[in-house]
RNA sequence: GACUCCGUAGUUCAAUGGAUAGAACGAAAGCCUUCUAAGCUUUAGAUCUAGGUUCGAUUCCUAGCGGGGUCACCA
C-alpha cells in the first residue's frame, strides 16, 4: 500500500508566494517594453557590486537588433526611460542599464509577504497537477550501509523536499537489494562457517562482516563458488524452507537496521519495493521478452543486444537460469506508471550505473513504453584509502562516522554550557552531528567525487551544517531577547530604517530565495540551496556584527527585528527543504 | 580501445556566455565589560595546454595532456 505523502487540500488551491523578485522584473519589462524592447525578464541579472544598482541589463544582447554599440544604447535608455513602480533611478554604466529599486517598497512588500507566508514562503506551483516518484537509497540487504549510501539518503531526500516544493505530488520510493548474489554468498558463508554463537548483538554489523570474509573465501578456492551459484538458485526457486527462514530472518536483520538509520536521518519512504518481488515479476515477464529481436540467447545467458544503440548488452539472465538486476528493474519501471500512475520517475542512482540505466530506458523503449524516466546521478564517495568496497572491506559505515561525529560534539557542547544536562547535551549534539554529516553531502554539486574525510567531516565550522544552526541560534536568541523585554512587534513599522547596505543585502537574499529552490528543483541539485543559505547565514552573521538590534532606537528595532524574523524564516524553510534539524539554542 | 565524468588559490569547492573569477579550510594579523567568538574584520594566494566560435569564454566547440569511472553473467 502507497502511503501518500500529507497533503493539505486547502493548500493546493490557495496561491503560493507570489515572487516579488519576479514580479519586479516583470515591471522593468515591460518599462523597456514601452520603448518597443523585447526584455526576458530571465535576460536581467544583479549587478557585481551594490553601489551599481539592484537590477542590470546588459545591453549586449540589444546591440544587433537596434544596430547600436551596447555603450551607447545604455546610455540612450538611462535618458528617455522613466523610473515609476518600483524603480527609483535607472543609471547606464558602461554597457549595462542599471535599475535601482525603491528599497523601503520592496522591503515593506517582502517583509510582509514572508510574515505571511511563513513556512510556505518559498514555494511554487510549477509542479502542480503532476506526481513524480523519487527512488533513491536503494541498499543492498547483508551489507553494511556505509557513508556512501549517506549522500545518495541526503541528496534524494532533498530532491523529494524540492519537488514537494515545487508543488509536485512525489512518491519517495525506496529499492531494497534483498536477493541475488550477493545474499547468496552471505547465506553460504552462514551455513558453513558461523555457529549461532558467533552472531553478536549487531546484526547489521555482523551481516557486513561476514559478507566481506565469504568474498575472501570464495577466492581462495573457485569450487566453492559453485555453492553460491547452487545457494541463489535455490533462493530463487523458493522451495527450501529452511534456506528461506535464514533467508528472511538475516533480511529482516538487514530492513530493521536500515530502518534504524532511516529514522536517525529522519527519513522516510512512501513505498519500499523490494527485489525479491521484482524478479519474481521480472520472470512472468519473459516469455513476452524472449518474443523480441533485439533479447536473445548468448554464451548459455538470456542478454539484451543493444549494439546498434551503442549500448552494448546487458544481461538479464545467468547461464546457470539465476536472475540478474536488469530483469528485476524492468518490470518495476513499468510498475511505478501503471500502478502508482507517476508522470515522471527519478532514479537517483551513482554515476557508475549510468550506462545501465540508458540501457532499461532503451529496453523499455523497445518495448513500446516510452516514459517520462530520468537517472539523476551523482559521483561516489571514496575514502582517502581509495574507493569505499564492501568486498574488500574498505568501508566506513554511517555508525562509526556517527559516533565519532558525536564524541566530538558533545565534548564540545559541554564546554559551551557547563550548566546543561546530559541529555539536552546529547539532544542538541545529535541535531549538529546530523546538521554536519547532511550539508556535508549536500554543499557540493553531484558531479565532484568526495572523499570522505572523517576530520573533514567533523568540522563544525565555516562551510557547514553546524554553521547554519549556530546563526540560527543567534536569530533566536535575539528575538527571545527581544520578547523577554517586552518589546512590542506591533505598530507601524519604518521600513526605510533598513538601509545600510548590509541589510539591503539580507533583503536581495530573502527575494531570491523561491528563484533558488525552484533552481535547485529544475536542475535536481540541491547544492544550489545550500550554497544560497550558506551565503544567506554569512551575510547575517556580518549584520550581525556590525548593527545592534535591542540597542537600536525604537524604530529601527523594530525594522530589524522584523527582518531578522523573515531571515530565521528563509533559513529554517531552507533548512527544513535540505533535510537539516533546527536550533534554538547551541 | 570505445564511451563517460572531472581538471579553478597550498587543500576542498563556487561562478544561466557578462562588469574587479567567489567561498571554506589551512597560513599571517586583529576583534569578546556590548543581542551566543561554533562568530566577525583584514592580508597573501588560482582558471591544465593549443586552437576555434563570440562584442565578450572558467563556461560552448575541436584537439591534446592529466585524473576518475563504465564497458556479458556484482548492484
Amino acid at each position: 500500500m502507497v502511503r501518500e505523502p500529507h497533503h493539505d487540500k486547502k493548500k493546493s488551491f490557495r496561491l503560493i508566494t507570489m515572487d516579488i523578485n519576479l514580479k519586479i522584473k516583470n515591471e522593468i519589462a515591460s518599462l523597456l517594453k514601452k520603448h518597443g524592447l523585447k526584455i526576458k525578464p530571465q535576460d536581467l541579472r544583479e549587478p557585481p557590486q551594490a553601489e551599481m544598482g539592484d537590477i542590470s541589463l546588459p545591453c549586449f544582447i540589444l546591440s544587433k537588433e537596434m544596430k547600436k554599440s551596447p555603450e551607447k544604447i545604455a546610455e540612450d535608455l538611462a535618458k528617455v526611460i522613466k523610473p515609476s513602480g518600483f524603480i527609483i533611478n535607472i543609471k547606464n554604466i558602461g554597457s549595462y542599464l542599471n535599475f535601482l529599486l525603491d528599497y523601503a517598497k520592496v522591503t515593506e512588500m517582502i517583509l510582509t509577504e514572508i510574515k505571511k507566508e511563513r513556512s510556505d514562503y518559498g514555494l511554487n506551483k510549477t509542479g502542480s497537477g503532476q506526481k513524480v516518484m523519487i527512488e533513491y537509497s536503494q541498499p543492498n540487504t547483508h551489507k553494511e550501509f556505509h557513508i556512501g549510501h549517506v549522500r545518495n539518503i541526503c541528496l534524494g531526500s532533498a530532491l523529494v523536499n524540492l519537488y514537494q516544493a515545487s508543488g509536485y505530488k512525489v512518491i519517495a520510493a525506496n529499492y531494497l537489494g534483498d536477493i541475488g548474489a550477493h545474499v547468496a554468498k552471505v547465506l553460504w558463508y552462514m551455513l558453513n562457517y558461523v555457529n549461532e554463537a558467533d552472531i553478536g548483538p549487531d546484526k547489521g554489523e555482523f551481516l557486513g562482516q561476514a559478507y566481506s570474509r565469504a568474498i575472501v573465501e570464495l577466492n581462495s578456492d573457485p569450487e566453492k563458488q559453485v555453492q553460491v551459484q547452487e545457494i541463489l538458485q535455490r533462493l530463487e526457486a523458493g522451495k527450501d524452507r529452511d534456506l528461506m527462514f535464514l533467508w528472511k530472518q538475516t533480511r529482516d536483520w538487514s530492513l530493521d537496521a536500515f530502518n534504524e538509520i532511516y529514522d536517525e536521518l529522519g527519513i522516510k519512504f512512501n513505498v519500499d519495493f523490494f527485489e525479491s518481488i521484482e524478479e519474481k515479476e521480472g520472470r512472468k515477464l519473459l516469455p513476452m521478452l524472449l518474443k523480441q529481436d533485439f533479447i536473445k540467447e548468448s554464451q548459455g545467458a538470456i542478454i539484451a543486444d543493444l549494439e546498434e544503440y551503442k549500448l552494448g548488452v546487458l544481461v538479464l539472465l545467468r547461464g546457470d537460469g539465476t536472475s540478474l538486476y536488469g530483469l528485476k528493474d524492468i518490470p518495476l519501471a513499468i510498475k511505478k506508471f501503471k500502478k502508482y500512475k507517476i508522470d515522471k520517475s527519478l532514479y537517483i542512482v551513482d554515476n557508475r550505473q549510468s550506462q545501465y540505466l540508458k540501457q532499461i530506458f532503451k529496453i523499455l523503449e523497445l518495448l513500446g513504453f516510452k516514459k517520462d524516466m530520468l537517472h539523476v546521478p551523482y559521483e561516489f564517495v571514496e575514502l582517502k584509502s581509495g574507493i569505499i568496497s564492501s568486498r574488500t572491506g574498505n568501508v566506513v559505515t554511517y555508525e562509526e562516522v556517527r559516533d565519532a561525529a558525536m564524541t566530538k560534539v558533545v565534548n564540545e557542547t559541554k564546554i559551551r554550557h557547563v550548566d546543561w544536562s546530559e541529555e539536552k547535551i546529547n539532544e542538541v549534539s545529535k541535531k549538529i552531528v546530523l546538521a554536519a554529516l547532511k550539508f556535508g553531502m549536500i554543499k557540493q554539486a553531484s558531479d565532484k567525487i568526495i572523499t570522505f574525510d572523517i576530520e573533514e567531516a567533523l568540522k563544525i565550522d565555516g562551510f557547514t551544517g553546524p554553521y547554519l544552526l549556530y546563526t540560527n541560534a543567534r536569530l533566536n536568541s535575539i528575538l527571545k531577547k527581544a520578547e523577554t523585554e517586552g518589546i512590542k512587534l506591533t505598530g507601524k513599522t519604518d521600513y526605510k530604517a533598513l538601509e545600510s547596505n548590509i541589510e539591503k543585502q539580507l533583503i536581495k537574499d530573502l527575494l531570491a530565495y523561491p528563484q533558488i529552490v525552484l533552481e535547485a528543483q529544475i536542475k535536481n541539485d540541491p547544492a544550489i540551496l545550500a550554497q544560497f543559505i550558506h551565503r544567506v547565514c554569512q551575510n547575517f552573521n556580518t549584520f550581525y556584527h556590525e548593527l545592534p538590534v535591542m540597542k537600536a532606537e525604537s524604530e529601527i528595532r523594530l525594522a530589524r527585528i522584523i527582518l531578522i524574523k523573515a531571515t530565521k524564516q528563509v533559513l529554517e524553510n531552507s533548512l527544513a527543504v535540505l533535510g537539516m534539524p533546527i536550533l534554538k539554542e547551541m
